[in-house]
DNA sequence: TTTATATGAAACCTTTTGGTGTTATGTCAA
DNA sequence: TTGACATAACACCAAAAGGTTTCATATAAA
């Protein structure tokens, strides 16, 4: 059933329109909880859990810098998910060419 | 913020492993509702719930044949999730380029 | 050293999710 | 036409998700 569970704690994380946003936002870089939470409605705790499962995904890291927490994306663990995905454009593929092979035959 | 609302229902569909395991399942031919269902230990309205998610996502179209609901994966919207993330990976990529240039200025 | 700041952690609430069992309906087959 | 079958549609339930407020703690800055 390919690597389904692999795959599952970053489906997960993806799964939430926040932390989507928040993967998107710090690809243009890494940046504290705090400074984070400011570009949402939501308050700062609400933030800090959607980081925590990003986290638990794999999809970020913290690095501790004082009182701050900064947190960076690691896109590697996107490609899991990716990859999950790839297999079923594999998977059309054969089937368009399958159909057009039929379709030529006739 | 990228496309990031039109990969929503795709993404919410993805994020449960049943629903997973079914997308994987109906890449390999189409299949009515009961005969999903006698693949999991859960019951058959379960399963039905899941089918429907996967319909509102837009990953899986129904055609009834008489008393049979056939269910049909239409992979296309999963480019939807893949278009997303492929964004970071390019990224990542310019990060490296990036990262390569500084190292060989050295 | 006092005060302000950045954050985690806990307790709590509400809505959604993933399940169940039951009942109703349309269809196939004897 | 009668009985079995494939499903949808409910009503219902427990757990998880997403949020909030409050409180504790460590660090920076006055």
């Amino acid at each position: 059933m390919i690597q389904t569970d692999q795959a599952q704690p970053v489906f997960r994380a993806l799964a939430d329109p926040t932390r989507r946003a928040i993967v998107a936002m710090l690809a243009d870089g890494e940046r504290p909880v705090g400074d984070i939470a400011s570009e949402f409605q939501m308050t700062r705790p609400a933030v800090a859990k959607h980081l925590a499962i990003l986290r638990e995904g794999g999809l970020i890291s913290v690095e501790i810098q004082g009182r701050e927490r900064i947190n960076r994306l690691i896109p590697d663990r996107l490609k899991a998910a990716a990859d999950w995905i790839n297999h079923f454009d594999r998977f059309w593929d054969e089937r368009l060419a399958k159909l057009k092979q039929i379709v030529e035959k006739e």
